[in-house]
DNA sequence: GTGAAAGCGCTAACAC
DNA sequence: GTGTTAGCGCTTTCAC
C-alpha cells in the first residue's frame, strides 16, 4: 500500500506538490500535474480516506440508516438519495441496527438520513450535537441540527378515507401498524379526521405491525367475527395484502364482501390478482429531494423540508 | 465536538491515560477508569473514527457492495452478514454504484463482500492489491486477496432439471437471466448437463434479464408461438413469476398447459396463487458463513469458502 | 511553482 | 500507574 510519500519520491518532488497536483490546485502547471498523476496511477496510489478525513474534518460521505433491508419501500428511496448525492461527489453508505450507532457516534459521515424507528429520540438528540445535519424521515423532532422530512400521511389518508366514504361504505375499520410510530399515528389521524367530518364512527380497530404476516392474523380474526366490518382501511400495503390473501383464500370477494385499502403503493401490489387501492408515494423523487436538502445543509444553507405528498391510486380493492 | 484532550483536561490526567482507560487497558485501575469514562460521557465525547483508523490502520468496518437495493434476495443475505459481524464488534456498511468504488479505493473498510456485477474483474483485481480480503459472491476469480463464495447453482439446477425430466416433461425450454453472469452461466450449465444426460434436446431458449418485467415479455412471446414449450425452466423466480402472471392472465393452466420452475425461492412467491417450484437458498445462513469467513481472513486465518448448496422445493408449478 | 513543517485526533512504545 | 512523545497519511500555511 503506497502513500503520498512514495509518489513524491518516485516523481522527485515534495509531498505537498503531489497533494496539490492530485487535488488539481491551479498552482501546479498541467504538465507537472499530469506527470505526477501518471506516476501515482502506475504505483497504484489512492489517498487514504482516514488521513484525509482526519485532516479535513470531513468525509464527503452520507449515512442512510434504515430499520431493515427487507422493506419494499426503501429501494426507490435509497436510489433517489444515491443518485443526487453521487452528482455532487458524495458517497452514500447504508446501515442498520448496531452499525448505525457506531457510524453516527464516531462521525464516520458528514451527515445522516434516519429512517429507523429503533433509534430513540434521545440517542438522536445526543448524536446531533456532534454530527451536524441529520434528516429524520420517521418522526418529528425539533432540535438544532435535526431536520424533518416526512410524508404527509394525514392529508393523504384523509383523502383516501373521504373516497371510501363517498362510495357509501359503512362499518369501516382501521388496521394499525406499529403502535406509536409516526407513520401509524399520522395515518390514523387522517383517517379519524375524515370519519369525524362525516359523522361516522370507527367500527373497529385492529392492531398489526406493518408486516404481511400481521395482516394474515388479522384476516383470520375477521373471518371469525359475527359482524365483521365492511371496509378495512390499512396503515400500509403489506398488511392489506396479508388480509386480502386470507380473506380470498376463504372465498370472500374483494371488493364485494369486503373492501380494503393500503398505503405506500408498493410494487408487490402488482404481483397480486386484485389490485389494491392505495396511496402512491414517489419515493425516488422524494429521495432526491432529501439528498438535495442534506447537501444544502452541509453547505450551511437553508433547506426546504416540506412534507412529501402522496397521491391516491384508485384501483380495484374497494 | 470534544476530543480526547478535553477529556484529559477535565479529568486532570494525560491523554494517554484517557486512551488507556477508554480502551480498557488493564494498567488503569478500575476506579480511575470509571471516573474517566464518566467524565467522557458527561462531556459527550466519542472517539473520532478518522483518527483511530489512521493510527491503527484498520477501520473495524466491512463493506458489502450490492448491485441494487431492490433485489428480493439481498435482504436475508445482508441480515446474515450483519448479525455475524456485529457479534465480533464489526460495523457493516452497504453501498451500490459509484459509492462502492470510492469506498474500496480509499480503504474505508477492512474488507469487502462483493455482489455487484457492475464492478469489473479488472477493477476488483486492482483494488485487491490495497484492500486485503475481498469475498466475491457473483463471480469466480483466482487472485491473491480475493476469495470466492458462490452458490452451487450448477448442482442445484441439475437436480431440478432431473426432477422435471422424471415427471415426463418434453419440449423443455430455458429462460436465461443476464447474459454472461455467473449465476446465469452456471444455472444454465446445470440445466444442460441434466438434459444431455437424459438425451433430451433443449427445446428453446429465451433471453431475459432476471427481472419480472422480462418474464412478462417472454410470456407474451410464448403466447404467440405455434408450438410453445411445455416446460419453462427459469434462471430465477422473478422471471418465472412474470411469465406465470402473463400466461395465467390469458387463461393458461399452470401446471397443465405449461410447467414453470424458478430459482432462489424468494418470499414473493408466497404472494402468488400458484406456488412456484424453486431452489431454496438459505441466504441468511449463507450470509453468516460469509461473515465468518471474512472475519477469519481479517485475522489472517484460512477460511472455508465452499459453495453454498441449494435445496429443491417442489411445489405446484409443474 | 515548489518545499518545509505544523497539525488533524488518536494509539502505543517508552520512560519514569 | 501515568505521562511524554512519535507518528499514522494527509492538507495547507507560510517561506522562498
Amino acid at each position: 500500500m503506497s502513500t503520498i510519500k512514495d509518489v513524491a519520491k518516485a516523481a522527485g518532488v515534495s509531498i505537498s506538490t503531489v497533494s496539490y497536483a492530485l487535488n488539481n490546485d491551479k498552482r501546479i502547471p498541467p504538465i507537472t500535474a499530469d506527470r505526477i498523476k501518471k506516476i501515482a496511477d502506475d504505483i497504484g496510489y489512492f489517498p487514504s480516506a482516514a488521513a484525509r478525513n482526519l485532516k479535513k474534518r470531513a468525509t464527503y460521505t452520507v449515512l442512510v440508516a434504515i430499520s431493515d433491508f427487507g422493506g419494499p419501500v426503501y429501494h426507490e428511496l435509497l436510489d433517489g438519495i444515491h443518485v443526487r448525492l453521487a452528482q455532487s461527489g458524495y458517497t452514500m453508505i447504508v446501515s442498520t441496527g448496531a452499525s448505525t450507532a457506531n457510524l453516527l457516534k464516531e462521525r464516520s459521515t458528514d451527515g445522516a438520513v434516519i429512517s429507523d424507528i429503533h433509534i430513540t429520540d434521545e440517542t438522536l438528540i445526543q448524536l446531533s450535537k456532534s454530527l451536524r445535519p441529520i434528516i429524520v424521515l420517521d418522526r418529528r423532532l425539533k432540535e438544532t441540527n435535526i431536520f424533518n422530512m416526512t410524508i404527509d400521511n394525514r392529508e393523504a389518508m384523509r383523502k383516501l378515507t373521504e373516497d371510501v366514504l363517498s362510495k357509501g361504505y359503512q362499518k369501516i375499520a382501521y388496521v394499525h401498524g406499529v403502535h406509536g410510530t409516526y407513520d401509524n399515528n399520522t395515518r390514523f389521524q387522517g383517517f379519524t379526521e375524515a370519519m369525524s367530518a362525516a359523522h361516522e364512527n370507527v367500527y373497529r380497530e385492529y392492531q398489526g405491525n406493518f408486516t404481511k404476516k400481521s395482516g394474515e392474523w388479522i384476516g383470520e380474526e375477521i373471518l371469525k367475527e359475527e359482524n365483521p366490518p365492511q371496509m378495512l382501511v390499512c396503515a400500509n400495503d403489506e398488511m392489506a395484502l396479508g388480509i386480502m390473501e386470507v380473506l380470498q383464500k376463504h372465498g370472500k370477494q374483494i371488493p364485494g364482501d369486503f373492501g380494503i385499502s393500503g398505503f405506500d403503493d408498493i410494487e408487490l401490489s402488482s404481483y397480486v390478482t386484485t389490485k389494491l387501492t392505495s396511496i402512491k408515494i414517489d419515493h425516488f423523487g422524494w429521495g432526491k429531494k432529501i439528498a438535495e436538502a442534506l447537501l444544502s445543509l452541509l453547505k450551511d444553507e437553508d433547506a426546504p423540508t416540506e412534507r412529501e405528498k402522496g397521491v391516491l391510486k384508485i384501483r380495484d380493492s374497494y
